[in-house]
DNA sequence: TGCAGTGTTGCTTC
DNA sequence: CGAAGCAACACTGC
């Protein structure tokens, strides 16, 4: 479930333990997991080989690691998809599957998804386990990543400052439900489906209303809250429900503090006295207060 | 036992 | 271009 707040915090975690390790050895059993242009993991494995991690940042939900020998060269792409979790540790690679040698914390069963790592010339490793291997690492020469497809197309972070105008302009065509747009990586940047509830929740706009109906106070609101909530989920390390751990192999305790997200049937924490509901919305359960949350227009 | 549902995104089709 | 549907994959729970 790795949104914006999850991979910031695993971000957080791999720049304490990453920076400037040396890659000296790149392995993997589903070479889908790799991309590099238009090769796969063969030309991934060359390009990598040697190069040192120089810079670990969040862009949107992907976890971007610049990698070169004094300047960078190129950068690692990181998408953990539904399931994808990154373990740091010293292991040993036994009959095709990873052991534990010293790792920083235990990782029990997700040792068994490990399906691709790279390892450092200190004898360390980052494994990037994925129970449905949706994953990806994708490799994009510096050269051409302000113009590689994902990044081009990534829209604005919500924690830096946004042109709320810009957003306005890019909602007032767009029929579909906002709980659908939130989602939407080329307008907002790191939202998923459990913060896009909590976001609108925070904001009192009912999922189901047509971007093209809010106005402009609401669509401030919306950004508003999705700084509160972001901000308050990357404090408390992120949403845990079920793969979600940290690169220490931490839970984030968000989920406990949340405010609609998979609270169907219970009552409303704001109001008291009406229940949360549930609706499908473009495929993805939507939680919200039918009493606090009013459709626009 | 079998099948719907699950946190995400990309591709195809209309 | 916007929008809908499905595919990628594995597991859980009813």
């Amino acid at each position: 479930m790795p949104e914006l707040p999850e991979v910031e915090t695993i971000v957080h975690g791999l720049k304490k333990e990453l920076l400037n390790k040396q890659i000296v050895e790149v392995w993997h059993d589903w070479p889908r997991v790799f991309q590099f242009s238009e090769g796969g993991c063969k030309e991934f494995k060359k390009h990598v080989l040697g190069l040192t991690i120089l810079k670990i940042e969040r862009l949107g939900k992907y976890i971007v690691i610049s990698l070169g020998k004094r300047f960078p060269q190129s950068r690692l792409l990181i998408h953990l998809k539904m399931t994808g979790r990154i373990l740091i540790g010293t292991w040993k690679v036994e009959g095709g599957r990873w052991k534990s040698l010293a790792a920083m914390s235990s990782q029990d069963n997700s040792l068994r998804y490990v399906h691709s790592a790279l390892i450092f010339a200190d004898g360390t490793a980052m494994l990037f386990s994925d129970i449905r291997k949706f994953g990806r690492m994708i490799l994009v020469e510096e050269a051409n990543f302000e113009r590689h497809e994902r990044i081009r197309t990534l829209g604005v972070d919500p924690l830096q400052p946004v042109d709320v105008d810009s957003i306005a302009q890019q909602l007032q065509n767009r029929s579909i439900a906002i709980k659908q747009v939130l989602l939407d990586q080329s307008v907002v940047s790191g939202i998923g489906n459990i913060y896009g509830d909590e976001i609108l929740f925070k904001a009192g706009i009912h999922p189901l209303t047509k971007a093209s109906d809010l106005t402009f106070k609401d669509i401030t609101e919306i950004l508003k809250a999705a700084k509160r909530v972001l901000q308050k989920a990357i404090r408390l390390g992120g949403s845990s429900m079920r793969d979600y751990r940290d690169a220490e192999g931490k839970k984030g305790t968000y989920f406990e503090h949340r405010l609609v997200y998979k609270r169907e049937g219970l009552a409303c924490i704001r109001c008291k006295n009406s229940t949360v509901e549930r609706v499908i919305i473009h495929g993805r359960s939507s939680h919200y207060c039918p009493n606090c949350q009013k459709r626009g227009v």
